[in-house]
DNA sequence: ACTACGATTAAA
DNA sequence: TTAATCGTAGTC
């Protein structure tokens, strides 16, 4: 029923892929992908809030004004790929890379609905089994794009990993076709920013609880 | 080489 | 409201 997202999902502007991974699925396997008992090792969350950076002319984006050195090549690259960065010298962003090459443009992936493997997310959030978790901590499993890179253990070194591959992916479900509704908001963090950070360029899925800060 | 700071988070 | 923490990017 879960079906990989192709190449050609992700060449639209980042705009338009932030509002598409709205409902689509995060896959991530950790361990060796061939291994006949990969479903042990499946990690599943619910992508329910995205931002959009728009390259060039967007002064929240790492690739503003053409802005191109070691970190930010992976952006002009190919649609597809997942761009990784640190930011405050601790915590992960997962970004998925959108339109043509040499755009520059890409979505950051902002908080997940846990479907699959919480008892190993709980882990690697907390050093915790899942059961010894209070409300808070269930909570705050996977809503924001830091908490969702630790509980997956996405660090940079998947920096540049092609998400059409086998380890880390996104999926929609055909068999349960899923309207979303859309909620459309000023950005997060980048107050820097000037009249870019006025742009409505987050979007979450309305009413979904495992939102980050609204 | 030196410096300022960030697409965040958790705790106070 | 603030500290944590270090790679990146811009400057010298």
């Amino acid at each position: 029923m879960y079906e990989k997202l192709s190449r050609k999902f992700y060449k639209k502007n980042a705009i338009d892929l932030a509002k598409d991974l709205l409902g689509k699925y995060l896959v991530f396997r950790e361990g060796n992908p061939d291994k006949s008992n990969c479903k042990n090792n499946l990690l599943i969350g619910k992508i329910v809030e995205t931002e959009a950076y728009m390259g060039f002319y967007d002064k929240g984006a790492h690739t503003y004004n053409g802005r191109r050195t070691e970190r930010t090549e992976v952006m002009y690259g190919e649609a597809g790929y997942a761009y990784i960065y640190l930011i405050y010298g601790m915590y992960n962003c997962l970004n998925v890379v959108a339109a043509e090459k040499e755009v520059g443009q890409a979505v950051l992936i902002r908080a997940l609905e846990p479907i699959k493997g919480q008892d190993k997310m709980s882990i690697s959030r907390y050093n915790k089994p899942l059961s010894d978790l209070n409300k808070k901590q269930i909570k705050n499993l996977t809503n924001g794009p830091g908490k969702l890179c630790k509980a997956y253990n996405i660090t940079r070194d998947l920096n540049g990993e092609d998400l059409t591959k086998n380890r880390l992916y996104i999926c929609k479900n055909i068999a349960h076709k899923e309207k979303v509704s859309i909620i459309e908001a000023k950005r997060i963090g980048i107050d820097y920013a000037e009249e870019a950070k006025d742009f409505l360029w987050r979007f979450y899925i309305k009413d979904n609880k495992h939102v980050s800060v609204y």
